[in-house]
DNA sequence: TTGTAGGCGTTATCAA
DNA sequence: TTGATAACGCCTACAA
């Protein structure tokens, strides 16, 4: 009784072949009732259950799908996995989850591991920094698709479900500068990740359109960790910038942690905009104004890309662009604003 | 050039037979300097890499664990599963991601798949409630090792990794006692799930240990999601009371929109303390009193006791209960009441 | 040390 | 409609 019953039991025990047996598991080629009947009968009593690695050998599928993400520790990916997670799930799918702490090295081990477990695709999170190239040569002859989550990276794909990322930056650098803030920091994540690029480019872009000054030295290059936050804000505050954007949620806090040792307050001594959106940002003090990432969405749709991809749809190479929402509250100093024009 | 080399290519290109590919591949059996050198040749030359699918055929080992937690997007479970992930990395395992949601019948699926896909082993964080007989029957046969993280379910195994979640209730209220609350309100995780009864135990005994009433009114269940929580500081804070002790993250916050939206402050008109702590809980406002939990800890812990299963292990259960630890901060009105005895 | 051949559990081709 | 039988790619007795 060690051994989990295996098709040739089931076609022993029912007397007939492998054959019948296998096309009543997978509904194939119409079988005589009386032989499905036997065949059923027989499955329920040694409780069959077919031997997925069998059949994925035999198939060349195996019904997995890979997926890479920086940290499924930091905040902002568990939405975007879950939400793969229930695209997959949906189809038949499931989802291998790897870290990559956005380190080329990690990232290059991981994805020869899901090649060899042979997963039918992969949604990669890109760390920064650029694919050496006899792993470029495995992935192009494996052949297997590839969607990118947030981040671009057209050497690899043009398939990639990401954020107007830009777009969400110029938003709330321009809704810093309607707040009246005139020198407007950022705390940028790493300038070789695509959207980092993207929203340095919104915030430069956003400084130009309102007429105030980028300045070199209120831009600062963290790497989306909280610690990178912490030491920007020790290093930006001593400049005394009146505005803030911050790329990221983790890095806010480390900053936000950074104003509280100096005495500093938001958004009475500089106003903050964030990126991505909690529920808990609702709640607590200051109410962090922020640009909301639709992160659920982001990763429902970019699983169901790549699904459509690994079964067969060469339509032409999709970059789709989600909408980010600013959600203005109270960090930006806005309602501040208003108050002091009121006394005026 | 459409196919991946298999080891018989390489077998061909080096002019040896498969064995002492495989030899070689897995660096086995002492294989002669002049033949090794000549298979390592071919491999580079073919790029050769071992299908894990097939090899997993043949050893019946996937090196991949299956881990099901009820929502990677409740914030708690990231960490777990980061740590889990960094364990099972470094044993060379993979994770196959489910979410049950708390539902049976998602769990119960999950497994099966799981079980199909031949996992070597399954961390489990159980769905309230039991299995249905089939499904242990199953499990039985195939006997594969389960660990089960963050709730005990003696039926399926007494393998655990857990918190102690009576000690830490029981250290929350006894908190919001010493900062002189005298009405306090539970609200509880699902009672079916055998940390949430923890949880209330020690509120409870604490509550009796301090001399206070346990007020049935003032105890509800949730189920450690975020409106659940909402709606339970509706009920609650309609009775008064002047603390409560909320049984997760998730439901905090739920309970402070409530709050927020009858107008009640913390801690003014109640304390609170919560279960489990995130870094952004120390710089926001109320600063929240929390019981923090080693999340990655537990996720570690529970891989490396489940890789010891797998690998055959088979010394007595162990139910390991990690420590938690109270961080005073200011919800649950300590500095309030200090405050106001210096003023009498 | 090395090779041969059979097995792992399915699917799929080709006859019957 | 069914049944042998050969893949799928790897491991591993058993032989040589």
């Amino acid at each position: 009784m060690g051994k989990a019953a295996s098709i040739y039991d089931v076609a022993r025990e029912s007397g007939v072949s492998v054959f019948t047996v296998s096309a009543v598991v997978n509904n194939k080629s119409h079988v005589g009732k009386g032989l499905r009947e036997r065949v059923e009968a027989a499955i329920r009593k040694l409780n069959y259950r077919p031997n997925l690695i069998a059949r994925s050998l035999a198939n060349q599928r195996t019904h997995t799908i890979g997926m890479i993400v920086p940290d499924i520790g930091n905040p902002f990916f568990p939405l975007v996995v879950r939400g793969a997670e229930d695209a997959a799930q949906k189809h038949g799918y499931n989802l291998l989850l790897c870290n990559s702490d956005d380190s080329l090295d990690k990232e290059e081990k991981a994805i020869e591991l899901l090649l060899s477990k042979r997963v039918d695709g992969i949604l990669l999170t890109k760390a920064a920094g650029d694919f050496r190239p006899p792993l470029r040569q495995m992935i192009k002859e494996v052949d297997i698709p590839f969607v990118l989550v947030m981040r671009t990276y057209p050497k690899l794909t043009k398939d990639a479900v990401i954020t107007d990322d830009y777009h969400g930056a110029y938003e709330a650098v321009s809704h810093l500068a309607r707040a009246g803030r005139k020198r407007i920091g950022l705390v940028s994540g790493p300038l070789k990740v695509s959207n980092a690029k993207e929203r340095w480019q919104g915030f430069h872009d956003a400084l130009k359109a309102e007429g105030l000054p980028y300045e070199q030295d209120l831009v600062i290059e963290g790497d989306y960790r909280l610690e990178s936050g912490f030491r920007a804000g020790h290093s930006l505050f001593s400049r005394r910038p009146d505005g803030i954007y911050v790329a990221n949620h983790l890095m806010t806090i480390g900053l936000l942690q950074a104003a509280e040792e100096m005495g500093l307050r938001c958004p009475e001594d500089f106003g903050l905009v964030s990126f991505d959106d909690y529920p808990w940002l609702g709640i607590f003090r200051p109410r962090l104004t922020t640009v909301e990432l639709p992160k659920h969405q982001l990763g429902t749709e970019a699983a169901e890309l790549l699904i459509k991809r690994i079964t067969g749809d060469a339509s032409k190479p999709v970059l789709r662009k989600l909408q980010p929402e600013l959600r203005i509250r109270e960090s930006c100093g806005f309602g501040l604003r208003a108050a002091e024009e009121e006394k005026e």
